[in-house]
DNA sequence: ACTACAATACTACCATGGTAGTTATACTAG
DNA sequence: CTAGTATAACTACCATGGTAGTATTGTAGT
C-alpha cells in the first residue's frame, strides 16, 4: 500500500507535527487545558498516529503537554513557578553571557546584531509586533552564538516557553517596546565598547522590563493557569 | 496474539529501556562511536522496536545519541565544548544557588545536607567510591531542593553528561575526594552561618576541583572524542 | 588492478492493528 | 431520585509489517 510518496519539504513528518503543535501551543491556539488524543491530531492533520505520538513525547518532554498514560494528554496550563524559575535562570546566564561578549565577540555577529537592532527601528516605526518579537528573541540568540554558548540558550528557549506563553496572553498591546529597543542599542554599544560591567548591568534591567505583575494576570485568565 | 501480559515493575517498557540505555551509556559501557540500531537493541532486550525507537529519539535530544536518518544511530562522542559550555552554566547558577540558599533554606533540607556529608565522610573512609559520587550529586540537587529550582538542576544534569563520562574515564583515582567532602562540609557551615559572599566563593573554587586538563586526557583516549 | 554501476542488505521512518488500563455512560437495585 | 455496578467508549502503549533512503557488496568493463 501507497504509505507516503511525496516528500514534506522541510524535514520529517515527525518534525513537522512537532513544529505545527508546538507553534499552536505557544500561541494559545491550543489553550492550556485543552485534552488532545494521538487520533484526533493524526486524523485533522492527516498523518499516521505515530509520528503524533513521538512529538507528543518531546512536547511533553518540553513540559507543554502532560501524558497521563491510558488515560489521556493535556495542554499544559501555565505554571509561575516555571516561570519564575525560568527568570532565574535566563538572569544569570544573559548577564554571564553579555560580560564574556564584552571580552570577545566576532566581527561577523557584531555586524548581525547592528542590523538586527536597526531592522527592530523600522518595524517599531510600523507597528509590526510580531517582527519585533522575532527579532528580540533573534539579539538574545545572537549573544549566545558569539560566545559559542548555543546549547546555553536553546535551555533558555525550553525555560521560557511557559513564560512566552503569557507573553503572547498579554499581545502587544502592553511591552514597552520602545524602551526595550534602545536598551538593545545601548548594549549593543557596551558591547563594542567592551564595558562588561554597565553591560551587565543593563542586561539586568532589560530582562526585567518584562517584569510585571503575575498574579493579576493569574486573575485575569484564571482559566490558563494550574 | 498475546502482546506483553507481565507488567514490568518501575514504569512502562519505554522507561525501562531509555533508563538501560542511559546507563550504559553514561558507564561507557556503550562506547562513544558504537553503532547500534533499533533492531538489535529490541532483540538483545526482548522487546519491540517502539519503546527502543522512543528511548532513541529522547537519548537524541539529550544529545547522547546521533541519529541519522534512514542510514544509522551512533553513541555521541565526548563533545568538549559541550563540556565546557555545560561547566560554565554550572559554574553560573550554582553560584547564585549557594547564596539564595544563604538567604533562606528550609530546616528539613538542611539536615539532610548533614546526614549527605558524614555519610560522606563514612564511604571515603571506606573507600567507597561509586557512594560517594551519587552523595556529591545529591548534596548539590538538595541545595537545588531546597531553593525550590527543580527543574534547574535537572537542566543542569543534562548538560553534565558529556562531562560525567569524562569522570568516569578519570574512574575514581584521580578525584580528590577528600578536599570535595571537606568542601561540601564548608559549604553547608556557610549556609547556616547566611554567609552568602563566602559560600558563593568557595563553590566556584568547589567546581573547578574537577577540572584538569582535558586535552592530554583527550589524547590518552582519541576514540572516544569527537 | 581499478573504476562504474547494479544488486543487495542494511537503516530509521511511518502506518496500522491489538491490548491493558482508565473514564464516561447506561442500567439496575434500593 | 440516588448509589452502585456492569458495559461501552475512550486513551496511550506496544507489536509488527511495509517503505524510502542510505551504505555496502558484488560484478562487469576497461
Amino acid at each position: 500500500m501507497n504509505q507516503k510518496t511525496q516528500n514534506r519539504q522541510s524535514g520529517s513528518t515527525r518534525e513537522y507535527i512537532y513544529q505545527t503543535l508546538k507553534n499552536q501551543i505557544m500561541n494559545l491556539e491550543l489553550k492550556p487545558g485543552t485534552k488532545i488524543s494521538e487520533k484526533e491530531i493524526s486524523e485533522t492533520l492527516k498523518v499516521s498516529r505515530t509520528p503524533v505520538r513521538e512529538s507528543f513525547l518531546r512536547l511533553a518532554q518540553e513540559e507543554l503537554l502532560e501524558i497521563y498514560p491510558q488515560s489521556g494528554t493535556v495542554v499544559s496550563y501555565i505554571h509561575l513557578d516555571f516561570v519564575e524559575e525560568g527568570r532565574f535562570v535566563r538572569e544569570k546566564l544573559e548577564r554571564a553571557i553579555v560580560k564574556l561578549a564584552c571580552e570577545q565577540f566576532p566581527e561577523d555577529l557584531l555586524f548581525q546584531l547592528e542590523t538586527n537592532v536597526s531592522t527592530q527601528h523600522l518595524c517599531s516605526e510600523k507597528g509590526n509586533y510580531k517582527n519585533l518579537f522575532e527579532l528580540d528573541e533573534e539579539f538574545h540568540n545572537i549573544l549566545f552564538i558569539g560566545c559559542n554558548k548555543v546549547r546555553t540558550w536553546k535551555i533558555i528557549e525550553q525555560l521560557k516557553s511557559h513564560f512566552n506563553r503569557i507573553r503572547m496572553l498579554r499581545l502587544v498591546s502592553n511591552d514597552n517596546w520602545d524602551i526595550m529597543i534602545s536598551q538593545h542599542k545601548q548594549i549593543l554599544e557596551f558591547i563594542k565598547q567592551k564595558d562588561g560591567d554597565r553591560a551587565e548591568k543593563l542586561m539586568k534591567e532589560h530582562l526585567n522590563l518584562v517584569n510585571f505583575d503575575l498574579h493579576t494576570l493569574k486573575q485575569q485568565y484564571p482559566e490558563y493557569f494550574k
